[in-house]
DNA sequence: AGAAATCTGTTGTATTTACAACAAAAAGGA
DNA sequence: TCCTTTTTGTTGTAAATACAACAGATTTCT
């Protein structure tokens, strides 16, 4: 575990807690620790959970496979991040969507309403867990910002705007291929392909890659 | 404050809440009430807030109007409902979308950071408000899930299955006009009346008005 | 290095959707 | 009630998107 230390330290769940402390954390929400493979599910839609997830290692998507095969992907969790906390809580229902490692990943499962015991790290837990839920809320809105627009363009520009902004920079990276891109939109590759060429023909952005610079 | 007194009392804030204790909570809480008319502004997308606003009459919706005068419906709060909670806790970011009163509305605005003090009701308050940051955090979750189905009438499907599950009845009736409907799920409102029609046509469903009926 | 697998861009066609304009129906106000 | 406004459905056309198939580039694996 000891491995993971400074995961747990950056990741918002455990701001404000000291290093030293994290063990006795961990002890107070019964941690577990689980590995996956490239490709097997770590949720699967309709289960009920009690436990939030903590990414430790690796990489996984939020997402949804239909009965003909399409697939879409609500979000990518990295990381340090935590997933699954909107259905953990208390008398949730079951949840709505796939979680898949898409490569080698280590989960750490933690009991959230723990955090409701009177243990002494209760304030500070309670607290950052609202910020979380709360972050979360924020990203899903602005997802919906993205898919609420009506043309592919409008959505590529809305979604490489955002990660602009976030990498405090017009040239920054994007996590996602473009298949998985275009999951993550909505919409097909290959058309969103031919955008995102149309785009740069129109000297709106150049790219390589998940390499993009805004001009 | 009397007269809402119902409304807060069947409030998910304020569950477990006593109703003669609601003005001890609200007291605690700093409660400030305040109309608006038909088509007024209670929020503006760029503000930062350190209130939640509680809905006690009327109906607004969060929305986002772009330049070109295109509307996007995030969702529509009914009475009873809070709305702003994302953004209100601690450290937030500024507000996304627009929040407009659709109907002569009055809101209860909340300091919401105030439940965090050590108050009689801190702990029953927490709970409830991590519900509902939870429960909204679901609600965005299925929003996505119809967006991102790829035609008109599988967005249709897919929010209209949700209607009749959450109602739980094949016939019931959707909190939207035609062009609301239309202005929630991204899609232009005359070709979606028409694949209704056809959806109907097909056997699908049958509707008057903003009753429906799944078949 | 060489082979296999994956990823990206390109093209043409079929389908779906947006847009605009209008008519009928319903609701609201004087 | 009559008039006005709003809502809904309908149609045709233009535009956008999905779908399929394939080629070149890149990465991965042995």
């Amino acid at each position: 575990m000891k491995k993971y230390l400074h995961i747990l330290k950056s990741s918002k769940l455990f701001a404000g807690i000291d290093e030293n402390e994290i063990e006795d954390v961990l002890f107070c929400l019964s941690a577990a620790k689980r590995s996956y493979g490239k490709g097997e599910y770590i949720f699967r839609a309709g289960e009920c959970i009690s436990a939030v997830a903590l990414l430790l290692e690796g990489n996984v998507h939020i997402q949804r496979e239909d009965y003909w095969g399409n697939l879409s992907i609500l979000n990518k969790v990295s990381s340090g991040e935590v997933f699954g906390e909107a259905y953990a809580v208390s008398d949730s229902s079951a949840i709505l969507n796939n979680v898949v490692a898409v490569e080698n990943s280590t989960v750490l499962f933690l009991e959230v309403n723990h955090i409701f015991n009177d243990c002494k790290f209760h304030a500070v837990l309670t607290q950052n867990f609202f910020s979380l839920l709360a972050e979360k809320n924020r990203i899903l809105a602005q997802k919906l910002g993205h898919m609420s627009q009506r043309t592919t363009r409008e959505k590529l520009l809305s979604y490489l705007s955002e990660q602009s902004l976030k990498a405090e920079s017009p040239s920054f990276d994007i996590p996602f291929n473009r298949q998985q891109l275009a999951d993550f939109l909505a919409v097909d590759r290959s058309a969103m392909s031919n955008e995102l060429c149309k785009m740069r023909d129109d000297g709106l952005l150049c790219f390589n890659r998940n390499h993009f610079i805004l001009k």
